[in-house]
DNA sequence: CCTTTCCGTTTCTTATTTAGAAATGATAAC
DNA sequence: GTTATCATTTCTAAATAAGAAACGGAAAGG
C-alpha cells in the first residue's frame, strides 16, 4: 500500500497533521495533555505546534478550559477544493428533489485516494443519523456509492484498486473477498445500481448510483435509510425515482 | 493589530500555510514556478513542502500539467470545525423556507477573528453570483451580517473591535469612520436589522439580522440581492418575512 | 491552611532538519 | 537540433527542532 519510503521533508508539518487529525476525531475538545498523550508527542513539542497552529488560525483554544478545537477558517480550504469537482452545482437541484420525492437521505460522493469522500448530503426530515459528515470518508467496497463506482471501473482499474485495499470487515455483512466483491459488482452492473445491505453500518440499507458519462466517472449518489424503512415495495419505488434522477443528472453534464 | 512579536515555532508550517493560502486564492491550479514566484520562496523549498503536503493529502497534483490544487480531504476539517457552532441544524429549515418565500439568496455567518465567516448559503434560483464561497470571509463593518452583529455588541466589545480594525474602503459606499459606523449601528439597533447598500460589493444590497438570545450572539443571516431587485416595496416585504424567520430561529435556540 | 498533584509553560542544549545555491534532467518551443 | 524553461536533485552551512528537566500555578485533598 505504500511505494516510496523516502523520508519526507517537513517533520513539523507531519506532526501538525497528526494533531489536526486528532482534533478531527475527538468527540470533545481535548487539552494539551490529552493530545500529547494521544499521539505520543512530548508536551513541549505539542504545545509549540499548537501555538503556531493557533496563530495560523487552524485551531482555536478556549481560554477558560484550555481545550483546543479546529478553527472555522479551515472551511474555506475544503470548499475551494471541492469546487474543482463541481458536480455539486449540476446535481443539487435533482438530488434535492429526489430527497423530497423519496423522503429519505441522499448522499453525494466522489473518489479520493481509493475511498469515497462525502461531498454533500440532502437529509431527510425523518433522519437523525449524524454518523456521516461532509468531508467524511468511507470504504469503496463496503458502501453503495463505492460499489456503484467500482462497477464502472475497467479491469485494470479494479485490479489496481484491489491491489491497494484490504477488504476488512466493517460489519458482519461486509464483503471481504475479491471474488465475492467482483461477483457483487457484476450483479450491480446488470441491475444498474448497487446495494449496501448493512455492509457498512448495521441497520442501514443503501442503494447507489454512479454518475458517469463518456467513460468519465464523476461520482456517485446514494439513498440511505434504516433497514426497516426499506421494504421491497419502497425500495422498488425509490430505485425508480433514483434512476430518473440519474438520467437527469447525466443529461446535464 | 499584532501583540506578541515572539518568533513562532514551525517555520515549515508557516510556509505550508502560505502555500495553502496561495492555492486558495488561485483561480486556476498553479505550477511550482507560479507558487514559488508568487510567495517568494525558492523552488527547491517550495517543491519539498508541496511534496509533503501531497503525501499528507492536503494538496493534489495533476500528473500531466504538474499543477497543484487543494485536496478534498480538507473538507473534513472545516466541516468538523463548523459543527462546534452548530447554529446550522437549528437554522437550516427556517432559512431554506425564507429563501423560497423571498426568492433571494440567504447567507448564514458567524464571527471569527473580527470577521464574518460564511457558514452556509441558501441560493436563490435566480442568482448567479459565485462571489461568495462557504468558508469565505468578509469585513464586519462593510457587510450586513457584520453590522447586524456589531449592533448587538456592548460598548466595550465595540471599542475592542474598532481597536483591531482598519475601516478600509471596499466600495465607494463603504463606511470608513468610527463615528459614521457607530451612528449606522444605532439606526440598525432601532430598526431591528442592518442595511448594506453597496458597501461591500457594488450593485449588491443586503439586509442583515442578528441571531442572539440571552446576551449570547450566535451569528447572523442576511438576504442578498442585486440592487435593482430591492425596491422599497420588495424590501419591506422581505424584511417582514425575515423578521418572522429571525423570531422563529431565536425561539428554537 | 498547608501539602500534594496535575497540568501548562519555559528554559536550555544537542541533534536534526532546513534553505537555497548550484548543478542536473526533462520537456517544450523555436 | 538548439535553446529556453521549468522541475528535480545534490549538498552543506546555518537555522531549527526535540525533549529532558525545571518551574509555575491552580485545583484537590487532608
Amino acid at each position: 500500500m505504500s511505494e516510496s519510503t523516502n523520508k519526507l521533508y517537513g517533520t513539523v508539518l507531519i506532526r501538525a497533521k497528526e494533531i489536526l487529525d486528532y482534533l478531527l476525531n475527538s468527540e470533545t475538545a481535548p487539552t494539551l495533555k490529552e493530545i500529547s498523550d494521544g499521539i505520543g508527542m512530548t508536551k513541549p513539542t505539542t504545545l509549540k505546534i499548537l501555538t503556531t497552529l493557533e496563530a495560523l488560525k487552524f485551531v482555536t483554544r478556549d481560554e477558560n478550559t484550555k481545550a483546543y478545537f479546529l478553527d472555522v477558517s479551515l472551511l474555506a480550504y475544503g470548499e475551494k477544493a471541492s469546487e474543482e469537482f463541481d458536480i455539486r452545482s449540476i446535481v443539487t437541484p435533482t438530488l434535492s428533489r429526489l430527497r423530497d420525492s423519496t423522503g429519505e437521505t441522499i448522499n453525494l460522493g466522489i473518489v479520493n485516494d481509493n475511498e469515497i469522500v462525502l461531498l454533500d448530503k440532502f437529509e431527510s426530515p425523518q433522519s437523525i443519523f449524524l454518523k456521516s459528515r461532509i468531508g467524511g470518508r468511507m470504504n469503496m467496497y463496503s458502501s453503495s456509492m463505492g460499489k456503484a463506482i467500482l462497477s464502472a471501473y475497467s479491469d485494470t482499474e479494479m485490479a489496481d484498486y484491489l491491489d491497494h485495499t484490504d477488504l476488512k470487515k466493517v460489519t458482519p455483512n461486509t464483503i471481504t473477498t475479491s471474488d465475492a466483491l467482483i461477483a457483487d459488482l457484476q450483479t450491480t452492473k446488470g441491475r444498474g445500481y448497487s446495494v449496501d445491505d448493512e455492509e457498512n453500518e448495521v441497520d442501514i440499507f443503501c442503494v447507489g448510483f454512479v454518475i458517469t458519462k463518456y467513460q468519465k466517472i464523476y461520482g456517485a449518489f446514494s439513498i440511505t435509510a434504516p433497514k426497516f424503512r426499506m421494504g421491497s415495495e419502497k425500495r422498488k419505488k425509490i430505485v425508480q425515482l433514483a434512476k430518473e434522477a440519474q438520467k437527469e443528472i447525466i443529461d446535464k453534464i
